[in-house]
DNA sequence: TCAGTTATTTGCGCTAGCGCAATGAATATT
DNA sequence: AATATTCATTGCGCTAGCGCAAATAACTGA
């Protein structure tokens, strides 16, 4: 299977890219297929490569010695994850990139992009928002985790990955529906697949959500915002 | 006051500049001088300049909208920082810069480094590696609050300022101080201070560490080190 | 259809760590 | 030297949330 090169636009680190870029980096990218809970790479491996997901969706996640995990993003289509190496020289990744679904990346040699960039301002513009626009993200979860209470980040979890990964039922309604385990979203959130469930549980009831194995939809989006934003109680 | 332009170069991302370059942002630099608890700006202000720290220190820090506190990150000299508006036009700071001692920072236009990243390809290597290098950090400490209990998270704090900020007491001797209030530290692990205050006194009676008003000194980094790494108990 | 596997729920007990409040110590101000 | 201010300590009570365990529900594969 090749990889149609114009789709490469839709990753937001090339959305500037010429048509001849774009050929050169499906060309010299390897497809690589994963099964449902298989890894395109492990915290410590050394980055050689950077990886744009085609189909499917991965978890980075980052674990402790103990072996705790916790989930630091989730990538969707089109997306590109791992390209640290690209900045720095020998690095290893400092998280685990594992598929959440069976999936394929176009995985592209970290060495490679570096020399495209020498020449190239665009990739130096869209890698850095890239990277601002995580380090925003990150920021802001770590002072949600630091000062917010577990239904509040729980809610902001669930609505934040409703926007990167819902999938709206019916035209024009609010309501979205997650794939996603207690455990994934206790991972997320930073608390534990128990808590998750009696908060999923508790807004069942009040009619907030609809909970199921693996799944959520959410049948009532404002409701959640405000819990999200302390306006309740 | 000027600044000699030659000190720039300490600062890691103008690490390979030109001396003309360095002459060129001493010229364009505004110095601001601002006392103990003044704020070089606040989260939500339009990001027109961004900050190289000459004297002092400062804090970045976010706040919810009950107003509780985070640290994120403690900025020393020569380091640069608000530098967000670089990389994304009419960004707004998602920080607060807070000076922690009096101190002193060249203001330079986000606009004017962003001219001078088009056509200087060092500036970009170096902007980059300061961004990863924020986003490994920040993902750890994510992880640590996540999974650690406090004790560990402490000790990972106070291991991790000592090597930005600590001063070391006698030649060879491991022995570093540090001049940080219980609230600092509280902020930055993620805590609040009357825990600090009570882990301190704790490694106090295990003669870990000496504990002063706005000051504690590592007797024993190792032991703090087996902490940080949960080798004890 | 039945057995086996995996995800979820929920009762229960427990404790880490929060946060108030009162006190004490260090520093700054007059 | 006396007073005010800021920072730190510590006793005390409390509760949010953890985590085990047992039951149940949903899915998978033969």
């Amino acid at each position: 299977m090749k990889i149609d090169s114009e789709n490469l636009r839709r990753v937001s680190v090339f959305k500037d890219a010429t048509d001849e870029d774009l050929k050169l980096l499906a060309q010299r990218g390897i497809l690589r297929s994963i099964e449902e809970g298989e890894f395109f790479f492990f915290q410590g491996d050394p980055a050689k490569y950077l990886y744009i997901l085609i189909t499917g969706r991965a978890k980075l996640m980052q674990s402790n010695q103990s072996g705790q995990q916790v989930n630091l993003r989730t990538i969707n289509e089109w997306q590109m994850f791992g390209a640290l190496g690209v900045v720095r020289p020998n690095a290893a990744y400092p998280v685990t990139a594992q598929a959440l679904v069976p999936s394929t990346a176009l995985a592209i040699e970290s060495d490679f992009l570096k020399e495209m960039m020498q020449t190239r301002p665009y990739l130096n513009v869209g890698l850095m928002q890239l990277m601002t626009g995580y380090i925003m993200e990150m920021q802001e979860r770590y002072r949600e985790l630091a000062t917010e209470r577990v239904e509040r980040r729980i809610a902001l979890t669930v609505l934040r990955m409703a926007g990167q990964i819902g999938k709206r039922l019916g035209e024009g309604k609010p309501m979205v529906e997650l794939h996603l385990s207690r455990q994934d979203i206790a991972e997320a959130a930073g608390t534990t697949l128990f808590t998750v469930s009696r908060v999923l549980a508790e807004w069942e009831r009040q009619g907030l959500v609809e909970a199921g194995r693996e799944r959520i939809v959410i049948r009532n989006p404002h409701g959640l915002v405000q819990i999200s934003e302390g306006l309740d109680q």
